[in-house]
DNA sequence: GGGGTGACCCAGT
DNA sequence: TACTGGGCCACCC
């Protein structure tokens, strides 16, 4: 799988969290280790920064909770109008975590 | 080729 | 709780 393939599938990925769920950038990574030969959180977090314009952005944060640097505002009113599970820090990710087997 | 830089992550202190 | 060090990998000088 080559580098434009991969940023496809994670957009892809991203796309199918549903509304009020969230996954963190490692989550995403491991979701695609086995098709994609590579697991690293650092290289979908660029994915996102750089191509993420089209999908649903703010579902993906780390995995502490906390919200994509410089979008927080953006991303914090989005999440509150979907509903989703919110703490101080950021997403309760307890609660909010979702995985692509738990969608099927 | 070599080195710096991220929307990261985990274990250790 | 907060900071550090190492590992990570595509990009851009």
């Amino acid at each position: 799988m080559g580098p434009d393939e991969y940023v496809e599938a994670v957009l892809e990925l991203v796309e199918r969290i549903p509304p009020g769920r969230v996954m963190s950038y490692g989550a995403v990574a491991d979701a695609l280790a086995e098709r994609s030969g590579r697991s690293s959180a650092r290289l979908v977090g660029s994915i996102m920064a750089r191509h993420g314009g089209g999908v649903p952005w703010h579902r993906v944060v780390t995995s502490s909770g906390r919200l994509p640097p410089g979008h927080e505002r953006e991303a914090r009113a989005r999440l509150l109008a979907e509903g989703t599970p919110l703490r101080s820090a950021g997403v309760d990710m307890r609660a909010a975590s979702w995985s692509p087997e738990e969608g099927m």
